[in-house]
DNA sequence: GTCTATAACTAGATAGAC
DNA sequence: GTCTATCTAGTTATAGAC
């Protein structure tokens, strides 16, 4: 994704034992934490890096927050714009089938939060944190990935469902985000005294929230 | 709500004009920036009080988090349970009437984000970005205001739908949670290129949302 | 009750040794 | 490429004047 063969700071484009370490520290770190209560000092700390090491490899503190999410969530784009195009195919001209719209959108979010090669829920608690993060930088980038995801998905949608007008099919987007990421961080907590915590394998939480979008996809407005 | 007739520190524990002005100077700062990117200094100056202003109405920094979401969450929690008790008392012995249970459930979040006497949408902001915050003293108060809250919708609710189970009426109502503060935050974003910012009165946005979680809570689990 | 001044601490960034 | 030492500027909390 990143150039930067030369230019101002930064210098690190490729790998590094040190800058994946780094990486890996500070996306645990962030998780458990949250952005603003890691400092340099905790990451190259856990990292077993020196204090430099952030500044030699990102340019600064802020860039390496990026890095930490770039690592992720562009993999995750991809992997939903194919998905969409496979439905798309699929469908030919025909109409498309709005629960592989809704499993096309999700299922590679619930797979990378639940089973993702390293760390369990920690992307999930990430991405659930830093969606509201105030954060500019990170803002900038999370829209940057996340714009062309939906705009191609609400599109489909539209086609899917097309008595909806663009502004219903966009804020009943937004809803099943916060939904899954709220979701997603819960799975973490210790539910509230009694109650034994859900504990669904990756694939029942994918078929049960698909279940859930379609539902609500499906659902008419009230009579204004 | 609180006593702290003399113990230890947060001295006043009664009204002072200084300490409203502070609460809303960092209420508003808080929904705009997140809570960990507002510093002291940043409060007392919007407030027009002084450095030391804090530290002697509340006692320390944390405190006054604390205080500002108890302004809204304490009353927001006394509606919710009295409208559930409303409409519990109106179905005597009989079934619950699942849309009324979720409205008692949303209404009250709905209107104090977007009709509040003093900032519009701020609550609502402050409310979407912070219960995710990983801060344990505010994790704790939100826990408290929440859990009887949960504890007597999710009876409710289980009364509704009597063929769901506890957790998954535990793990739809987090959806729905999540998919409102997304949506709140989002009402104050603008929509990316092209789409009209959905400009909805709060009244219609309680009905399309209780609508839609109606139709989430009816949705039945795909087979096993 | 409210202010100013300051203490004690931590933040991110950088210079320079190796 | 990685380290240590240091710089500047920010933080909260507190002491004491008024």
């Amino acid at each position: 994704m990143a150039r930067k063969t030369k230019a101002g700071n930064g210098q690190a484009g490729r790998s590094s034992a040190t800058r994946e370490r780094l990486l890996d520290a500070a996306e645990r770190l962030f998780a458990q934490r949250g952005l603003d209560a890691v400092s340099v000092r905790d990451i190259t700390r856990a990292a077993g890096a020196s204090l430099g090491a952030i500044t030699y490899h990102f340019g600064a503190m802020r860039k390496l927050v990026v890095a930490v999410f770039d690592r992720r969530m562009a993999p995750l784009t991809r992997q939903r714009l194919e998905a969409l195009s496979a439905v798309e195919k699929a469908a030919g001209t025909g109409p498309l089938p709005l629960e592989a719209v809704l499993e096309a959108m999700f299922r590679p979010a619930v797979m990378e939060a639940m089973t993702g090669e390293r760390a369990g829920v920690v992307f999930g608690k990430l991405m659930a944190r830093s969606m509201m993060d105030p954060n500019p930088n990170l803002e900038k980038y999370i829209h940057s990935q996340v714009e062309p995801v939906i705009r191609r998905f609400d599109a489909a949608l539209l086609r899917a469902v097309p008595e909806l007008t663009p502004e219903d099919v966009f804020w009943r987007m937004h809803l099943l985000v916060g939904g899954l990421h709220q979701s997603l961080l819960m799975m973490d907590r210790k539910p509230p005294a009694g109650l034994p915590r859900l504990r669904l394998d990756a694939e029942t939480y994918v078929r049960r929230f698909v279940a859930f979008a379609t539902a609500m996809f499906r659902a008419r407005l009230p009579k204004a």
